[in-house]
RNA sequence: UGCCCCAUGGUGUAAUGGUAGCACACCGGUUUUUGGUACCGUUUGUCAAGGUUCGAGUCCUUGUGGGGCAACCA
């Protein structure tokens, strides 16, 4: 999809494409992305964002962003602003334009009356329980209504006053004329306009009525030359409808080809539990760094590329599909480490004093930004007597497989020396306190000429010069892979009670304080890491995330 | 007792009638001043039964399994 996107096999839909440019079906390709501003972009729209922006991208096509905007109770304007920035983030450009489905409210009514004249809609007045019982069932046709054969003259003059607020709210429907014996459920007789008094929030007041999803869609795409209009499964049985409006009004033909949704495990993706996750306080709003929602993912740290990795990584094809939380996890890391800036930090810190480090000493010694990135150069760490130690670095017991600090055993600091054990002090609770090690003077990393073997290099953050920090650890939401694949229980009964620990006074290396804002920081050893902007202006104090660890090959 | 879609290692995805490949995960090794990275390697798969064909993951039939469809939601 990106120019610099390793070459993977053309999927069924690029097929598709690749064949209508050949065949001269289509000059160029038009692609949509329809999202309901009713919530918030999660990883699931991201996968269908990477598809339609990236195959207009790389067939020279064209794409736009439409908001699906026909509900007027459940959408507004927030919604709007953090789809666009979202998609923005994501580093797409809808350059076929920006569109609204309330746009076409007039052009959609009048194919209404185009619909209604040619005898294929009419005015029903039953109510919602009575049109449902004549639906029938899956297995069982349904019935007509008693109001299916009025003429069109009649059913244009109601449709009318639908518009003109002639009737209340619910009082009638305008519903395709089909067939309420066919097969496929979505072709008898659906309803197409109902009456709504509600608020939209771009034409305000100027409508009562609002046309359905299914009267809206297709005529939009075909409106706005959509060649390839892409969704996913669940609209497989639409597409008869989407086809039978297009053929009945004679418009420009769009295609609608179908998809499997992206589905992730540890996390649920539907706008409606995780409206509830954000309505019942159990995360810090959509953009919790937990959240599979775009706006979580950015604050967690992902990157816009590691998230188009994913999507290709994913695939595109029509089989229902669990992908890995981890590949997720992989992508970040691959672009991580590539980009970010090393730094050091103690999250759980003991005191680790070099006794024959002179006292009152400090000297800088460099230390690499970051070994995959020669030129990210170097910068100076402050070391002297006292410094801080990851209290999971020192165990008062260990076997041969243990390559950090312990009676008698010998490390590396990072950048800097090589340490022995001297000996330790431990708390009234029986906790380590301190570590004591002596240093040799000529391993200066660098330019060692001890001749010392050490086995286990060490983080580490000088105690004088550390700066204190806020550090939060995630973990998956869910305990279980599928929160919502079970019938018979809540998905919040899985919610993993441990995903969120929050540590404080954890240790940083003076350098992180001139940190900007949304750079990416791998903490050697421990994992990637971004200041959380916003939550450290409302502590006071510096927040950072942490976006994953690294993969942690130690068995030990 | 309907209609539609789908079925390839643990996960995801290729192979378009001609050697079942790739990625992630896993396991093992080499390198390493991050138990990271990089590099190398091992293990693991065509839902079943028939049929067509010189040849079937691919085409046909029948099963089996999974998903979807009965909002005045999208």
């Amino acid at each position: 999809m990106r120019p610099d996107a390793p070459n993977v096999p053309a999927h069924f839909i690029e097929q598709i494409i690749q064949e209508d440019l050949a065949s001269g079906k289509h000059k160029r390709i038009h692609t949509r992305f329809p999202p309901e501003p009713n919530g918030y972009l999660h990883i699931g729209h991201a996968k269908a964002i990477c598809l339609s922006f990236g195959l207009a991208e790389k067939y020279n096509g064209s794409v736009n962003l439409r908001f699906d905007d026909t509900n007027p109770e459940k959408e507004n304007q927030e919604y709007v602003d953090a789809i666009r920035r979202d998609v923005q983030w994501l580093g797409y450009h809808w350059n076929g334009g920006e569109f609204y489905t309330s746009d076409y409210f007039e052009t959609l009514f009048q194919y209404a009356s185009i619909l209604i004249k040619k005898g294929k809609a009419y005015v029903d007045h039953q109510n919602p329980e009575t049109i449902a019982e004549q639906k029938g069932t899956p297995t069982a046709p349904g019935t007509n209504s008693p109001h299916r054969e009025r003429s069109p003259e009649e059913n244009l003059q109601l449709f009318e006053e639908m518009r003109a607020g002639v009737h209340p709210d619910g009082h009638c429907v305008l519903r395709a004329k089909i067939d309420m014996t066919h097969p496929n459920m979505h072709m008898r007789d659906p309803v197409i306009y109902r009456i709504k008094r509600a608020h939209h929030h771009r034409t305000g007041n100027d409508w009562c009525i609002y046309p359905m999803y299914d009267f809206a869609h297709g005529q939009s795409d075909s409106i706005e030359g959509i060649t390839h209009s892409l969704c996913t499964l669940e609209f497989e049985v639409h597409r008869p409808l989407y086809d039978w409006f297009i053929q009945e009004l004679e418009i420009f033909p769009s295609r609608q080809i179908e998809f499997a949704r992206l589905n992730l495990d540890h996390t649920v993706m539907s706008k409606r539990k995780l409206l509830r996750l954000v309505e019942d306080g159990v995360v810090d709003g959509w953009d919790d760094p937990r959240m599979p929602t775009i706006s979580g993912l950015r604050r967690r740290g992902f990157t816009p590329e590691s998230i188009r990795t994913f999507c290709d990584r994913v695939g595109i094809a029509k089989r229902e599909n669990v992908i890995d939380f981890s590949l997720l996890e992989w992508a970040l890391r691959d672009h991580l480490n590539r980009v970010a800036l090393r730094a050091m930090a103690v999250l759980d810190p003991i005191k680790l004093v070099v006794v024959n480090y002179p006292e009152g000493q400090t000297e800088m010694l460099p230390s690499e930004n970051n070994p995959e990135d020669p030129e990210a150069g170097v910068r100076m760490m402050p070391f002297s007597r006292e410094l801080w130690m990851e209290r999971g670095d020192f165990r008062e017991e260990a076997n041969k497989k243990w390559f950090r600090l312990a009676p008698g055993k010998t490390v590396r600091l990072k950048s800097a020396f090589i340490v022995r054990y001297v000996n330790h002090t431990v708390d009234a609770q029986g906790n380590v306190n301190e570590v004591h090690v002596e240093y040799f003077p000529d391993s200066r990393s660098g330019s060692d000429t001890s001749g010392i073997k050490a086995k286990g290099t060490l983080h580490w953050v000088n105690a004088a010069t550390a700066l204190d920090a806020e550090v939060r650890l995630y973990d998956r939401l869910f305990a279980d892979p599928t929160p919502d694949g079970h019938a018979d229980r809540e998905f919040t009964e899985f919610l993993n009670p441990d995903s969120l620990e929050v540590r404080t006074h954890c240790k940083l290396e003076p350098s992180l304080g001139e940190a900007p804002g949304e750079t990416p920081y791998q903490f050697t050893r421990l994992g990637y890491f971004s200041l959380d902007s916003e939550k450290s202006k409302a502590a006071g104090h510096p927040v950072w995330n942490r976006s994953v660890t690294l993969k942690d090959g130690w068995k030990g």
